[in-house]
DNA sequence: TCTGTATATGAACGACGTTCATGTGATACC
DNA sequence: GGTATCACATGAACGTCGTTCATATACAGA
């Protein structure tokens, strides 16, 4: 697994050089820390390239031989954090399908709560006009909807197999829009009691009118 | 109502000069116009400061005489582009709740298909960490969010008129977070009749869920 | 030990938002 | 109409950013 990752994300070496491969994957994952505790604490607002290598303690262009660009290194840790969100939706237990959709809606809260950083530079993190996010990504962040998939299969059991995750990623992402209003337009500290009703509230509501009738 | 915006958003002049006065309009005008037309076409991506007084014809430092940053001007587009979604829902026809719901959202969805670029400036734009939006933005951001009210009092007689809004906004929150993943996390051209599938029943499933019983 | 090559280095580059010393033109007063 | 004054326009210059590249270094194989 973290084989698999590591081939997937990181910069093929040619000749395989014992020492110097071994200097790059410490360095490649003191990058993807420093990165992480700095997003986590700041967001990624002043994430910057000359920081971060004094963090990790390596020069500027170093960075450049193990990612191709910053966005290749916040693409890493955004990876890391959906699988951590979907760490902890799959944690969830099979109740009932309403009330799997709240916890699962709260637990998807929680996390954003929790890890405010990580969670805002998911969304906050643009690529440049016209690049689109490489697949490897793109797989970690249906993995992450997929849970919503099996109480919504027991609501709709007549829904085709290719209607499922679609509607399965809509109610993520209605979810996740609840989350981000509730957590980005604040004014003074989130009450975080109400945002949790208000997000249980829609997950219920959406598990009742979806029902099949 | 051109005079309250006016004085709202555009910095006072402490001597009135006419001359100066109207150039300073003119090229207020002139900024708005060519960085909605650049942001519409564009996104907020590559706005650059030099390309838009060249664009509006005057020097880069003529910007700052008029908005203190380029955040200052964006916001004034975005604050321009909700007002226009809240028109667009402000003309929805009152019929069942469940149908203003579907109507409303499908109206939202069908801007952003329209206008990508200054709704995706909408929701890609920050601010530097720590400067919250400021309060005549919030206000118009509010405005929009209202026309959910009106269907919603309906369904819920029974809510406070402090929770009222508060459901609204994530009612609102959870079809932008549908729309938002619809257009962004797209593999070749968007299916739209799809995505206002997803839409329209997300939002008749809230109005069925909600109902109180 | 020597040699060739992959990697590390950080000054340099170009682009950006923003500022500021300077020039200019309109206004108010005589 | 002449002139002093001052607000505004100007664009070169500043500081900062991500990224690159000529150069130095360190390592594997002989």
């Amino acid at each position: 697994m973290t084989q698999e990752k590591s081939e997937r994300r990181s910069k093929k070496i040619a000749t395989a050089r014992p020492a110097t491969a071994q200097r790059h994957e410490s360095l490649r994952n003191k990058l993807i820390a420093h990165a992480t505790s700095h997003i986590e604490a700041n967001g990624l607002q002043d994430l910057r390239a000359r920081t971060l290598a004094q963090a990790a303690g390596c020069s500027v262009g170093a960075i450049y031989n193990i990612f191709i660009d910053l966005d290749a290194l916040i693409l890493t840790v955004n990876a890391n954090t959906l699988e951590k969100i979907g760490a902890k939706m799959a944690a969830i237990p099979p109740t009932t399908p309403a009330q799997q959709f709240q916890d699962l809606a709260a637990a998807y809260l929680q996390f954003a709560v929790t890890h405010p950083g990580l969670w805002d530079a998911l969304f906050t993190h643009r690529l440049p006009a016209g690049i689109e996010a490489p697949d490897w990504f793109m797989a970690i962040q249906a993995a992450a909807f997929s849970h919503i998939e099996a109480p919504l299969r027991t609501i709709r059991p007549d829904l085709a197999a290719t209607e499922l995750p679609l509607l399965a990623r809509s109610i993520f992402a209605a979810i996740h829009g609840i989350v981000a209003f509730g957590l980005e337009h604040r004014t003074g500290p989130i009450d975080l009691p109400a945002l949790k009703r208000q997000v249980t509230t829609i997950a219920a509501a959406m598990a009742t009118g979806l029902q099949n009738r």
